[in-house]
DNA sequence: ATGACGCCTTCCAGGCGA
């Protein structure tokens, strides 16, 4: 089974890309991420005839996430309890034996930002959440997190410590869900690798390796004794048949 | 030092992203 995290940045602009890379890595359950549209706009159609199912929880404009299924997914949880003024951010979804979570953390913007405290909180009640949930064996969260979670995760090193993504308040966060019982899949196949799942559209980021690690798919111990592999889609960053790519790689896992 | 690119929106300059 092939399990995917994608940060689209916006899913009408991103369509064809999308289309295209369903047909060629035919995973069979996707988060997505910062789909910017409504959910009455969301294409359930064009999904459904390229064989996916999918649960959306979206917003206008701004956010929003859904989970793509060959099989029916049930939703468990739409929005993070207690933080859903933050925006449409979390849904989670029984599907294909697994509990499956596509989250879109807050950026936080910059240090001395009040969004910055807001991510913190927003953090911290992802934490609580998880922890009422922990009992469910074979549990998956996928997303954007907006974290990089060790100095290897960053094009920068140790010179990113303390920046924004970077900080030890953040890390701290980070580590608060990894104490749940939950493995960074990617890491844990690869323990001294150093690959990107996004780099910034500017300044030719993408082509000169400047880039972060912050697009996960975390497992409990019952997903982590089945990953077999897992792939940062860099292809799937680059310009296609005219098309632009999100500022986000596609990640997958293929599980026993 | 700054902006750089691309998304969104009561249509177009401005907010936002990471």
């Amino acid at each position: 089974m092939r399990i995917a995290t994608w940060n689209v940045n916006g899913l009408r602009a991103r369509m064809d890309f999308i289309i295209h890379w369903l047909k060629s890595r035919a995973p069979d359950v996707v988060g997505l991420q910062e789909l910017k549209l409504s959910e009455e706009d969301f294409p359930h159609d064009d999904f459904r005839a390229l064989g996916y199912h999918a649960v959306v929880h979206a917003e206008k404009s701004w956010n929003g996430v859904a989970v793509l299924s060959r099989t029916p997914a049930e939703a468990e949880t739409r929005g993070l309890p207690g933080r859903e003024d933050d925006g449409a951010r979390l849904l989670r979804v029984r599907v294909a034996g697994l509990h499956f979570a596509t989250v879109y953390c807050p950026n936080g913007k910059t240090l001395d930002h009040p969004d910055f405290p807001r991510k913190l909180a927003w953090f911290d009640a992802l934490r609580d959440y998880l922890a009422g949930v922990r009992g469910d064996a074979a549990s998956v969260i996928g997303g954007d997190f907006n974290i990089v979670p060790a100095a290897l995760d960053a094009w920068q090193g140790d010179a990113a410590d303390g920046s924004i993504f970077c900080t030890a308040e953040e890390r701290a966060r980070y580590r608060s869900i990894t104490d749940l019982g939950l493995t960074d899949l990617y890491r844990h196949l690869y323990p001294n690798e150093q690959k990107f799942s996004w780099w910034d559209y500017r300044g030719g980021a993408f082509h000169r390796g400047m880039g972060l690690r912050i697009d996960l798919l975390l497992g409990t111990p019952a997903v982590v004794s089945r990953v077999r592999s897992v792939e940062i889609d860099r292809e799937y960053r680059k310009k296609k048949e005219g098309n632009i790519a999100s500022d986000h790689a596609p990640v997958f896992a293929d599980l026993d």
